[in-house]
DNA sequence: TATGAATGAGTCTTCATTCAT
DNA sequence: CATGAATGAAGACTCATTCAT
């Protein structure tokens, strides 16, 4: 996350010559949080101006336009997420991939990780990426990790192959279902919390019902 | 205030009388299409009567307001889904059900099958019902087969108990995954399709990797 | 239902900047001469814009909204009357009332004379006072100079219980009159002018008629 | 008032053959109702029509339009008012008038007992005639009893030179004011009825306290 | 940098009016 | 006579955008 310059001194009544503050910083804040909540389109230039503490003009004169906002905060704050998911370290090599089952369970948690820094994730990703015409879809087309979700793939069809994963599963679909799913989850708690006989759900508990049921899934009928 | 009084005395307005009848009905076809390609708030009441082919006029004259439009279209086509989804019939009784396993199955069939006939559904659901600000996330809400739902559920919690079912699953939230992951495949396919490596998949194809995924999901680690 | 989400992306609007600052003050003035001239009812926002100059958007943005509008014209611009017509001094004290007949007739020559600097109040206070469902009827019995009103008609009775009033008026009412009667006649000026056999009449005469007629009347029948 | 005819037969779900019934009077009826409470351009056709328990179509097909709607309503119901205050009789012989202080109280008194068979007639004037855009006001001028209205006003005149009537009013204007007063203290009843310390005040209470006021005030002064 | 004032293009909604049936 | 369906013209209100200061 690109940090921000220290706040140096709050802005009160009219500003003079206070400057500084990074309202850019502010503004791609505020918005990546009404985003989520309402949808992009939903978001009116001003809302996002009252929450950063300016006037909706700022906007314009950072961002030349409402879609340039929505450009800067997809660069600046959304594919936080794909780095935070996709990233290479020891464990996690998509691109030169070992064992596809390690690989899968990596996905599942680095994504319910990711979304602790990243609260308004899982619900910007239901609006606009999921959604067919969703703001958010095409960009994240275009910056896609594609190398890395067609290692895991890869490394999926291998092990079908070797008989040690689930013949009938699509590999592309299933790199697609682990991600989907468990945003799904992630977004939808509140709804679901609502329904009678349903427990409340942290993280953890919410991985290992997601974990258990794809991992299983993944694993059965080799034959 | 009772608001203003409008300028009277103009002379206007002649009826063109198209043929085919059911004004109504093409309105809430044309709403529920335009709902699910580009969301409810984002389509306008005029857009509605254009691809119904009357004017904007109509929609207040058989709907009242935009809300009511709304409602109608809930009623009298969303919750088709439902039924579709949800009747019981020899096979398929959630209330007092007998096999957790046949139940879970014949869901994701039942979505799957009903979206043939309601083409619209998944990406309406994408964007209306799984979205926290869904419009009509609430109304389903009212309208939910509750009992049906925890009838599974508790299925489910039964199998558990007798070892036959995965135990670290949340029995609520199975089913919810069910539900879920396959009405996010079906919204998705146009993107994964686009995927390098991708392969078009007909609904049976779908079908398979689903039902495989999760059966074996739900069916894994009894101990 | 949030209501929907307006297109967004367009380019437009340039600001004219006329000279003459103010438009607060303009839009109230447009505004309160096309209400006593139509009815605020039938004033549109458009016309209240275009009287002082600006676009209809102005007078959203400094009155939210229509109702709004009307408030701040009745606090900024009738609420003069008011204050011309009831405020204390040397002469009249109506809260601590010595001569009835003397706030009697204060209050037809004050009446008379703020007309003049309020001309379009009569009109105003026949349409939006007098009349039932009049929009600025309810506001002024909020903001109604109570104490006063009552003062005099307090001094009215002593007067009648003094055998120097006469004893037929409801004390009330005869101050209601008078007022009533004022206005009346200022308001319809035009009409009965316009009767064959009229005198075009200024307010020096029309004050001597009014208070001729009222003062006997109310000083008349002591028995 | 134009005699309704008989009602032969109420109209029940779609009107097949039934007729009859006077729809006509009953709009006029509807109409008249609505002006005196709402205002005429505040009333709009369906509601005349729903009041008449028909579709606003018909009131096209009776009236053609809204303004014409309007004409009917003035001459075949406002007129009424005119013919019962005006009408000659035995006491009260405008056009060759003998005794004008009785002509003056009889006015009064007529104005206060049409508005017996009238009750909507006082609020119909406020709002229509009185002020200044009133849909009724030029409409009335033309159809105005400027003969009898002379009449009285030379009767007066006459008076005031034989020393008999007070020589400080305006002759047409105290006509005006005997007609204006009591019509604006019936029309405003309710208002003033609120303050504290008003007396609810019946028909005979008013036409004491108007009559007491005025002629006090005509007869007074009359070196 | 930042504001406030201003604009013009929508969008919803209401309503008089018309006309086939 | 009467209805219901349909239209087109407003009118209120919102919003992205611009610009002088």
């Amino acid at each position: 996350m690109k940090t921000r310059k220290p706040a140096r001194g709050r802005r009160r009544g009219r500003p003079v010559v206070d400057a500084g503050d990074d309202v850019r910083g502010k503004l791609l804040d505020a918005a990546v949080g009404l985003y989520a909540e309402q949808g992009i389109a939903a978001t009116t230039v001003a809302q996002v101006a009252r929450h950063a503490g300016v006037t909706g003009a700022m906007v314009h004169y950072y961002f030349k336009n409402r879609e340039q906002l929505t450009d800067a905060v997809f660069l600046e704050r959304v594919l936080r997420f794909r780095d935070l998911v996709w990233h290479e370290d020891e464990d996690f090599q998509p691109t030169q991939p070992k064992d596809a089952d390690l690989l899968l369970g990596l996905l599942i948690r680095r994504v319910i990780a990711a979304t602790e820094e990243l609260p308004w994730l899982p619900n910007l990703w239901v609006k606009e990426v999921l959604n067919e015409s969703g703001l958010l879809r095409e960009r994240l087309m275009k910056h896609f990790p594609v190398q890395q979700l067609q290692g895991v793939a890869q490394a999926v069809a291998r092990e079908q192959r070797a008989g040690r994963m689930n013949r009938e599963l699509q590999p592309l679909l299933a790199v697609v279902s682990v991600f989907g799913l468990t945003l799904m989850l992630l977004a939808t708690r509140k709804v679901w919390g609502r329904l009678p006989g349903a427990v409340e759900l942290d993280n953890t508990k919410l991985e290992r019902h997601i974990v258990s049921l794809l991992q299983n899934g993944w694993n059965g009928r080799k034959s």
